[in-house]
RNA sequence: GCUGAUGUAGCUCAGUCGGUAGAGCACUUCCUUGGUAAGGAAGAGGUCACCGGUUCAAGUCCGGUCAUCAGCUCCA
């Protein structure tokens, strides 16, 4: 072994230390601070403990909260922490998994105790207590039969024992980290001891199936968020009201855009006149583009005979989570059963195949806006971005098999586009491919997803995209590139998406005149842009806070007279603008102009054009933008001029 | 569907020990005619989610149902 190692640090400064030096006592040899704020340390681009000598030369980096993964190890020894208090405070716990997530941590646990708000507080505090006791935190390596012995022995862990013995069958050596009287299974790395936890919050506690598993017991889950300083958690705690504010739900009631109603059903989204417009907007803007793209509109009916969705698959697949089929009988004692449309696929592929189809035909391009009805279990409903009842932008292009790869690529750019114009920015990509080892899961052949596959990824390469990939995450028919976007609250949920299928066309039959004179089978690609125009527009209303742009806000301008004097005037630039097509509404209301805007402010109206005494001799208007104030004094035709200019550049 | 929490006026919420229902905003009417985020007064508005139980008496206590919320599971 060296006497000395060379570390190189993330500068590209080397420095050299006695072999066995730690992370912390090169920290320590940087800055005062940094030892301080160090929670662990990367050799050679691996996460290490702090305090694990280090032997040999290597490139290392001093890991603190404000590097992600100083979050998570951080978050992750927090999940340890709460552990222990749970076991001082409520002897008998049996702990399951408890890792960092992506804003904090929880822990599954397993107690005779049932946990409430209350118990919450009290393990806030005893996690700050056990963070002043300030306890070493010590990785311990040893054989994974070992490990057996002490969870099963030392520590009544039966969870742990089943994790050693089954998902980590094939490791011969695991590490427990110990922390006072707690131990815990766990690769690491890990906070070198308890006392940087200065500040926690524990947000909620639900129930988790063990593992996932819904035939397996359930367990009580703990979620929190932990920070090294009180400063950062307000800070967090602020971002989420903020989050809050913006809650789809909460807007889309305040601006009058949507409303759910027992009356009607559970999921099932009623669009206000103000939400209307937003969708008729966006229909309409889709609608253009793919007009310039070469689709054809299409309409079909919302029901359909069951032996339709038995033939495409649909009804054996997602039996469980559609509306129950309506049973017609007639005359005769014959009965029809017909089922709520969950899909709009099989319809277009019926529409396909209504005539005898050439080569030259394709690729044909089928679009609709079509709206389905699914039974999603009750827990799943989400105002408008989880709904029993909504409405898809659904296309299927039939293609031939040289033309495919284009296809997907026009696929892609339609829908990037969407979301450039809307002002997505922060999407994921995912390629969401099959699970081989779920065979049952999927419909056709081996040779047909691999294919499927490979021509996802040659468009998703071609069309330069970043993505990720997803196993298991596939339809029953083929592949996807899905497009992902957060919530207010940093959930996950899927907008636009591009699928391939060599299933369907198999089932249907579906078939093309090729140069040879013989038929053969085009491929289907399912693609949805905007996927659901509930689950869109209630992202986007958290997206933009309300703040729709001028092209899409239900109520475009506030015309507002200061005085009974200038309402006539006023009365006659809200004609002028109405006949132009723009929204306009009028605020006559014998209030003060300083009420009439702050309620134009409050209900998110773009732009504000105030009317007094001087507007109406000059024949101006004066115009407000809606939260940046006062924008001047105009003619009318410089005001038309300016929104006809936002609206059509879409700004 | 599972676990937990919540459910009072259109909205946000208060309602003590079980004793006959309250505020602010919004709404309606009247007064007020004003210059860039809340003028004043009056009025109207309730099957306390629903069903059942305990009690002389239930918004309040108990049980059930439904819905909403958080998470889990699921998502063509």
């Amino acid at each position: 072994m060296n006497a000395q190692v060379t570390v190189t640090l993330p500068d590209g400064e080397s420095r050299s230390f006695p072999a066995g030096v730690t992370g912390y006592d090169i920290a320590q040899s940087i800055g005062k601070k940094l030892a301080k704020d160090a929670l662990a340390v990367t050799v050679n681009g691996t996460a290490t403990d702090l305090n694990l000598p280090i032997t040999e030369d290597a490139r290392i980096e001093i890991v603190t909260f404000d590097h992600p993964l100083g979050k998570e190890i951080f978050w992750h020894s927090a999940s340890h922490i709460l552990a222990q208090a749970v076991e001082e405070l409520f002897p008998g716990s049996r702990f399951g998994a408890g890792p960092a997530i992506e804003q904090g941590f929880y822990y599954d646990i397993a107690s005779p105790h049932r946990f409430t708000e209350t118990d919450l507080e009290l393990i806030e505090q005893k996690m700050l207590e056990i963070g002043r006791r300030a306890i070493t935190v010590r990785r311990e390596e040893m054989p994974r039969e070992q490990a057996i012995e002490f969870f099963s022995t030392k520590r009544e862990d039966p969870y742990k024992v089943e994790i050693l013995q089954d998902t980590l069958k094939d490791t011969p050596r695991v590490s427990i980290y110990h922390q006072g009287d707690f131990a815990d299974l766990c690769s690491g790395p890990h906070l070198p001891d308890t006392s940087k936890l200065r500040a926690v919050k524990l947000t909620n506690i639900s129930a988790s199936f063990w593992r996932g598993d819904p035939s397996r017991e359930t367990m009580q889950r703990i979620y929190g968020i932990a920070f090294p300083s009180e400063k950062l958690l307000k800070k967090h705690l602020a971002a989420l009201e903020e989050a809050k504010k913006r809650d789809h739900r909460k807007l889309g009631a305040e601006l009058g855009l949507f409303m759910l109603s027992q009356d009607v059903g559970s999921g099932l989204p009623i669009w206000l006149p103000k939400g209307a417009i937003v969708r008729s907007e966006l229909e309409t803007f889709l609608k253009e583009e793919q007009k310039k793209r070469g689709y054809v509109p299409v309409y079909t009916p919302h029901i359909g005979n069951i032996e339709l969705y038995k033939r495409s698959g649909h009804y054996p697949y997602y039996s469980d989570s559609q509306f129950p089929p309506l049973t017609y009988t007639d005359d005769l004692g014959r009965e029809e059963q017909y089922l709520l449309k969950p899909m709009n696929c099989p319809h277009h592929h019926l529409i396909y195949s209504s005539e005898l189809r050439s080569y030259r035909d394709l690729p044909l391009r089928l679009t609709e806006f079509g709206t389905v009805y699914r039974h999603e279990q009750s827990g799943e409903l989400n105002g408008l971005v989880r709904a029993r009842g909504f409405t898809q932008d659904d296309s299927h292009i039939y293609c031939r098999p040289d033309q495919l790869v284009d296809e997907i690529c026009n696929a892609i750019d339609l829908t990037r586009f969407v979301f450039a114009t809307l002002g997505f920015d922060d999407i994921q990509v995912r390629l969401s491919l099959h699970d081989p080892d779920n065979p049952g899961k999927y419909g056709g052949t081996g040779d047909v997803w691999e294919q499927a596959e490979k021509d996802v990824r040659e468009a998703a390469e071609r069309m330069n995209i970043e993505y990720v990939v997803g196993i298991g995450e596939a339809s029953f028919y083929g592949p996807k590139i899905d497009f992902i976007v957060r919530d207010a609250l940093g959930r996950k949920w899927q907008l636009g998406t591009v699928q391939v299928d060599y299933v369907m066309p198999e089932r249907f039959d579906l078939s093309y005149i090729g140069p040879d004179g013989q038929p053969h089978r085009p491929i289907i690609i399912h693609r949805a842009p905007f996927g659901s125009m509930e689950r869109f527009i209630g992202v986007l209303i958290e997206h933009t806070a309300g703040n729709f742009p001028l092209w899409l806000a239900p109520v475009q301008v506030a015309v507002l007279p200061i005085t009974e004097d200038a309402h006539e005037y006023a009365a006659s630039v809200r004609d002028l603008l109405h006949r132009e097509g723009i929204r306009v509404k009028l605020d006559t209301r014998s209030e003060k102009i300083g009420k009439k805007i702050r309620e134009a402010e409050v209900s998110k109206v773009p732009y504000m054009v105030i009317i007094g005494q001087k507007e109406r001799e000059d024949g101006t208007v004066s115009l407000r933008r809606h939260r940046q104030g006062d924008v001047g004094t105009m003619t009318l035709d410089q005001l038309k001029e300016k929104l006809f200019t936002e609206i059509t550049e879409k700004s």
